[in-house]
DNA sequence: GATGAATGAGCATTCATTCAT
DNA sequence: AATGAATGAATGCTCATTCAT
């Protein structure tokens, strides 16, 4: 009846992460994947073991697009720390801008994940805030990082604030320009509230 | 005991927390919850209408609290802008010392409550939220904060910050102190990550 | 907070058929009863034994005030078995027509009844159907009803006819006056549909 | 087995009839269904949008067949009104014959449908009843039947007088024979109790 | 690989009944 | 007698997963 050879894998990623988008992890049945990606819903498990198993996979595939843009970032030793923490943000936002969806799954969904992370073998979210933290440390290290700064607790807070900023930002009809976010997010980032 | 003890209620909700916050929302039965409170199943529904009427009520009251203290912050005339917003940030870490239950089910649960929240009548997130703004706001014309912030934009940003930070600290074993988080938040916020 | 004294247990009956004559029995509670009534839910309790046995009175009710009607016409020995079972059917219109919500609950829930009547200690309608059927013996004993017709079926067949045409008249918005109806049964009862 | 073989649906449906017939519509349970169906509980609902549609649908199926019937006999210009109502009669009779526990289903739950027939896109039994009164006006039309008759009436009439016999010989034990009821009915309708 | 009918464990909610006051 | 908060057994329905074709 249908025969796109070798997209089916991808129609279905596809089509989930529209479906999560739209109603939610726990709201959205197999079938209702399975109808959006033109598919039956037996042709969903060969490809994924169950539900969560797709919504694994989406999280894997965006940490591991980010991961590879911020190594080359780490690799990169022209940029200053405060470029490369800028350079991180602007990857982070440039992700989401191309497929609005996947903010919205990210920003709702990526909690429930957090939970099953420790399971994952190749948990590229975990190794991307690791060399966010490195940067950090280095900026610490080189003097320009005020040291009263926690990097752990510099990566959380940094993340949270994108992760809330990308929801409002999806949520919202009349939208503020993701440009104009990121460009207050850096500023806020790297100068906080008080005027200079 | 077939009267009324005046405690049921809130025995119900303080399991509710405990079960949302342990096994999170939409993974909580309503036996659960019954069995932690005590009481019988039927019991819940004297008091509730329904499961989702349970963390609506559990947020309520959060906001609630928090919007009584913060009017009080807007009443201080004499506070600094910048004092109110430490302040605020206080009170929001204390809400969450006190109950780290309740920090738990608010960082994973509050997403799926905004999107009901338009049928709340007595929605003090929103009115919360928008006291918040007016600080911001102040500080700007007292010259005091910096006038490339756009003040919507940074109350997302930090509430988005604070709670990262909130469900890390509740999710971690072994904690860095909330005193610790606090201390980061007010500095980063004030400062940023650039050295003054 | 009320004290109509010594009418409660009437209060409940009545509001009970005014509840099941609205939504039927099945879909009427205990509590919309309580509160037709104006009586708490455990005061229905103190003089019904349970939901069903209030259906049961009700139904003892009418059949016993319909089974002293017939009795006394049974022993006027001026009235022919034609006259008696006219004045049968009167007394069947007019229960009804004093009490249209009866009407409804007895058309529809009636049935419900028979199930558990043998367990009625007085079943006042067993009575009521014995003499009924008594008068078309007296008939087809005097030559004036025909002997073709089956005595047992005639009284299923005339209730039957006459139940359904009470919960057409019951449920319908522009009433067919119940004088109409009568008239009409009456005289298909005697005559048959075709010409004499 | 986990392909159509084109029967459960036949079978969840005569199942329910046995189902409904046996404990009454209320008090069937769907797991009771399933098991009489020799069927797993989501099977029902893989055919049937819940319980009241099987109801539905049953009654649906028998109407949708009395009124094919009764088209016929309208067709058959051959036939006086007295002997078209006659036939009617006949195969009304002649369903519940073929299926005893469809006849106590119809007695016992067509009431409680009549409430939600209104939503029925192809309501059968309206269409049939309306095929009823023609006969009804044909035969007052040429003389055969009195004048003093209301056909609107008299359909009820019959009708619920043909139900309650029915439920009679459904529910007794030592049936009087269907023909035998069927002959005095037929009697009944034609010349009425009294002696020509 | 692809299909979709079949499955059945799982759960929120209801409501008649109870009984301490 | 009167009350109404408390109870918990009972049930319709859902939906992720399976597997014969």
């Amino acid at each position: 009846m249908r025969h796109k050879e070798g997209n089916k894998e991808k129609d279905i990623i596809e089509a989930a992460i529209k479906c999560f988008a739209k109603k939610g992890y726990h709201h959205s049945k197999i079938i209702d994947i399975a109808k959006i990606a033109n598919v039956a819903v037996g042709s969903i498990y060969v490809y994924y073991n169950n539900k969560e198993d797709i919504l694994i996979k989406i999280f894997n595939n965006l940490w591991e697009r980010l991961y590879f843009k911020i190594t080359n970032i780490e690799k990169n030793s022209r940029l200053t720390p405060v470029e490369k923490i800028d350079t991180m943000i602007e990857d982070i936002f440039d992700a989401f801008i191309e497929n609005p969806n996947l903010a919205i799954v990210f920003v709702n969904e990526q909690q429930y994940l957090l939970k099953l992370s420790s399971t994952l073998s190749n948990n590229f979210h975990k190794k991307y805030l690791d060399v966010g933290e490195i940067f950090i440390k280095e900026g610490i290290q080189q003097n320009i990082f005020s040291s009263e700064i926690n990097s752990n607790i510099f990566r959380i807070f940094i993340l949270g604030a994108i992760r809330n900023l990308l929801r409002y930002w999806a949520d919202t009809p009349v939208k503020i320009s993701l440009a104009k976010i990121k460009e207050n997010v850096t500023y806020l980032i790297r100068n906080g509230i008080l005027k200079k």
